[in-house]
DNA sequence: CACCTAGGTTCCATAGTGGAAATAATGGCG
DNA sequence: CGCCATTATTTCCACTATGGAACCTAGGTG
């Protein structure tokens, strides 16, 4: 593969081992050879046989011994000299498809955002959603870094990373080879992924999760979605994406969602029920935020909705954990505010349905906006590119 | 294949890569060299060099052609000669302690029972367990082939393989090296573990869910457990074995567990709920079996109780489903036969509480009596055994 | 019976590995 | 200040497991 003009890319393709390096590198932070030696099983020989070369090519760069982990600063020896990533080696577009509009990110190897652009849909047939990509991406890419690989994201269903085969937002009624479109369009490789399972993926390899090998990530908003990491790979099924929890029953006494599920998922966490409940009963129509407030506020309408919302979302943290055995939880999306506002609730909730004997669920709660789940979009770009098969040998 | 005599251990102490062949063999049945070539990633000149040892060692052996997988019968070329492992080859010890006695096994590399044994326990304290376990490995090994490692499982928590940190049946208040105690006891390698976990194990390479890399087993019987099992390899954290699912609330209107919590899973599932509930019904004292008999013949008590066990029962399996994303669930334990009597209602439950667009899932009801727990432990040997680190090389 | 296909074996050049020994960089100590 | 212990990293080399090519084996087919 040659990308034109300046190559930041590395002369010698990535052999298996020195791959295993560079990502070591990448999810790892800042280590030094022998720490990676010792991670990977390898003789310090081998180490520097594989890592010097990536050094060379201007992937990893030396930094500087950031005082390393606390606690032991006066040890005897040579100090340590930590590789990491040059985050701009390479550089990947993430774009999220929404119903209405594409917001897409430009990020380094390591998903840092570097330009982010937004443009609304002409229309939601393929054709119309390919036209959006290519213009959002000439946008980022122009006169910027050469692009490594393109991620889109989208809410549905994914095979192979190229077609979707369910994306009732666009309402496509048949299965669409989008990353094959995008490829021809853009004449860039492209990664097509499930929106939760790219959002789940950034926060794998780059967000708050980074390092855990074994989390939930838990988003509410419009709806409830979820992703799952086990043994630091993403659950990755065709049943993921279709809101599997998005029913899952939390309050006998609560509300109905649309579908007829008494206090389930989405009739206690989603922001229109929430909505909809506050509107009713204060006879009169009020915003997500406002909702919020009021409840902080103490108003005798919106407080028990926030109450039992928070509950709710306390009692199906408690399920997720107890039942996928993670220790960490990572909470996002557009309804997120809800975790803070209610977040003593959530937690008594959480501790209500543990069992005392368990460690601690460790709770993250990570504002979202547009260019985050685009970033997510990003990262699944970045996994394909650096995981991808060694090019056939040419 | 003749065993007792002479020595069925390879000379060979198997390097890395031929003990991932004997690996392969073991856990996917007969298969031929090719297709372990395939799986491996390895080309059939190194297959040849890595498999052919092996036979000769008597570890593995030749096997007729079985027809392979139905479909493909009249195919042109050489046929296959699938290689299986010689389950003689080695043997294992399995003991399942519980708070009166220890139950225990001899099986093969395959975990198939050869002899079955139990003992009561002297006493609880580790000294009398010791001493059980002791006696009745004497007992099965007499006269018999060698032992290659014994595996012992208990209800509660164990650390490394060897202290048992908690252990509630047998009262013991502080961490109890029972593995290192045994080890010396018995002149033989031990593994401890979690009898949950044990039987996990069991399913996962010798079980039904053989060639599965994702599924769950859930127990129920005095108590409800939970075992997960996620891209090929068991999930342990300090948390299993606590009974994270007992309290798993399943029905809004149903009884009050011992701890307080109305309709969880303990509640509605355990034996004793179920004959307490139908005890209560009856004004008289009745075994399971009787509840179960009962309510099949519609008994107006018992019917209605065991309908609702088997509602939750659908709705645990659902939520097991929907949280962890696997396709299948191994259900077992003693009290497993209310799966069978209330299967439609059951079935019922589960499609109640799963979205209708995601794949069926896999229900597989497994009987079990002690020498199947004992099994259990004996799996944990035997994973011990053949991943064991290499001996640092004499 | 010649030919086709696919499984399995033999053999060899070589890439990649661990390990020993060397070199580098640091702190402690007399 | 010089020496030593300690740890990180590099250099170098013997060795071994690997892939690949060529070959043999064991059926089918026309």
């Amino acid at each position: 593969m040659d990308t034109t003009s300046a190559p930041p890319t590395q002369p010698t393709p990535l052999t298996g081992a020195s791959r295993a390096v560079a990502l070591e590198v990448l999810l790892r932070g800042p280590v030094s050879r022998s720490e990676i030696a010792r991670r990977l099983s390898l003789s310090a020989g081998s180490l520097t046989r594989l890592a010097n070369p990536l050094v060379d090519s201007g992937l990893l760069v030396e930094v500087d011994a950031e005082h390393g982990p606390p606690g032991q600063e006066a040890r005897a020896g040579r100090r340590t000299r930590p590789l990491d990533i040059n985050p701009t080696a390479h550089h990947f577009i993430g774009a999220k498809v929404t119903g209405d509009d594409v917001h897409a990110v430009l990020t380094t190897l390591r998903a840092e955002v570097v330009a982010s652009v937004r443009k609304p849909l002409s229309g939601r047939d393929p054709a119309s959603v390919v036209a959006t990509v290519r213009d959002v991406t000439g946008e980022l890419t122009a006169g910027g870094p050469p692009i490594s690989r393109v991620g889109v994201s989208l809410g549905g269903r994914v095979a192979h990373h190229t077609t979707v085969t369910a994306a009732p937002f666009l309402e496509w009624s048949e299965d669409v080879p989008l990353g094959s479109l995008l490829a021809d369009a853009l004449g860039l490789p492209v990664t097509v992924d499930n929106d939760l399972l790219a959002l789940t993926r950034a926060e794998h390899w780059f967000g708050t999760a980074r390092g855990h090998d074994r989390f939930a990530v838990l988003t509410i908003g419009a709806g409830v979605g979820y992703g799952l990491v086990m043994h630091d790979t993403i659950v990755d099924t065709p049943d993921v994406g279709v809101g599997l929890l998005g029913h899952c029953p939390l309050d006998p006494m609560g509300p109905l969602c649309p579908s007829g599920h008494r206090g389930c998922a989405t009739a206690m966490l989603s922001r229109p029920s929430i909505c909809a409940a506050v509107s009713v009963g204060l006879r009169r129509s009020v915003t997500y935020d406002e909702c919020l407030d009021l409840a902080a506020s103490g108003d005798p309408v919106a407080a028990p909705v926030i109450t039992a919302a928070g509950r709710a979302l306390g009692r199906l943290l408690a399920a997720v954990a107890n039942f996928t055995l993670v220790q960490k939880i990572v909470l996002t999306g557009e309804g997120v505010r809800l975790a803070e506002v209610a977040r003593t609730t959530v937690d008594e909730a959480v501790r209500a349905d543990r069992d005392p004997s368990t460690a601690p669920l460790e709770l993250d709660v990570q504002h979202s906006d547009f260019a985050y789940w685009a970033r997510g979009a990003a990262a699944t770009a970045i996994q394909a590119y650096v995981l991808e098969e060694e090019p056939a040998a040419g």
